[in-house]
DNA sequence: GTCTATACTGTGATAGAC
DNA sequence: GTCTATCACAGTATAGAC
């Protein structure tokens, strides 16, 4: 791996861990035995590898955040995977997450950006809904769709966080119970019938 | 007011308007129109003003986490001035949610504490839960309270940081949404029949 | 109680040799 | 590409005069 690549991952695993603004670029540097003047060869400064994490990140994200198929019936089975998949993928750069408000003000057009992958979140959690609406598993009004989607994006924001709080910082790499959390914001609007998928999660989760 | 408690009115100001990592010792100061050393008369150092001022917090918020009475009947108007009230404290000490980890790290026992809180924010939302069972205004299995009172909890927790993410940093007083939104999760819950007052609140911030 | 002056520390970042 | 040396600066905190 070159020392450039090197840096990056060395960075995003002590941001995850330390939360960004408790890692500085002589930590980095020590971590990795170079020298900070090394690291200042590979990169103007320590906003560029975030902006760089960041953009590795959003890369992802949006390949993630593909809308259902339209030719194909939506399950909860469906949800389930999205959910997860997305939990994976902040689970790996949860620094981000830990402050958002600082680092999104940290790097120009970093609000901007993570508010675009909040809103395509928040379609894509709509047109789910609206599947499982329309094949008879789902049923809700277009308000409650909407704030719905909403609290799902919240969540799906957040929960890692609040799960850390909640565990004194401990990590914790179990994805499980917050995935099920998220869930069971749509549970109540499920069709009697299209419930036992829940109640199988429920059981491994609470 | 006395020196001492003009710090702390004014550093709540501060922290909450930028953040607490990035108000130091010398703002404060300097928008008291003293001098530094004058501020380290009254407090041993930053942290100690950061404990106080989560002291008053707590203190506060007890209050407000008092189970329901037993001996009334608990109605969505009971549920929707709690959740008021309980977001304003939020909103008045909002700094304290910008950075939850680093914050509760910063100062000894703060994780304990906090947790603590949280824990007791879970008990009260789902005495209120069990309220309005009891009396037949809403309808849910063990399960499903438990979960939904840790939704509730962790969206009064997160919600007013996520909104001013979407805002951009901007501040908007307005409480009302965040208030709809947690008791939306509640919606779905309810007997059909009494529905028509989340209806009036969803005219008020839809 | 309040001020001025100052020490100490950690961090971000650069210059120039190899 | 990498290192050593070093600077500049900001933030915390203290000492001592008034």
């Amino acid at each position: 791996m070159k020392t450039r690549e090197r840096i990056l991952v060395t960075s995003l695993e002590l941001f995850n861990e330390f939360g960004e603004p408790n890692v500085t670029t002589i930590h980095i540097a020590d971590e990795m035995d170079i020298s900070p003047g090394n690291l200042y060869y590979h990169f103007r400064n320590k906003n560029e590898i975030i902006y760089e994490l960041y953009q590795q990140f959003e890369k992802r994200m949006n390949e993630i955040l593909v809308p259902p198929p339209e030719d194909r019936q939506i399950t909860m089975e469906d949800h389930w995977l999205f959910v997860h998949l997305l939990f994976e993928h902040i689970w790996e750069y949860r620094f981000i997450y830990r402050n958002l408000p600082d680092l999104l003000a940290s790097v120009d057009k970093l609000a901007t950006h993570f508010n675009r992958i909040l809103d395509k979140k928040e379609r894509v959690n709509k047109a789910i809904c609206e599947g499982l609406i329309a094949n008879g598993t789902m049923i809700a009004t277009v308000d409650e769709v909407n704030s719905l989607s909403q609290n799902i994006t919240m969540t799906m924001t957040y929960w890692l966080n609040y799960e850390n709080v909640r565990n004194k910082g401990k990590h914790t790499e179990d994805l499980g119970k917050g995935v099920y959390q998220v869930m069971s914001l749509l549970t109540p609007y499920l069709e009697p019938t299209h419930r036992a998928f829940m109640q199988d999660l429920s059981k491994k989760y609470l």
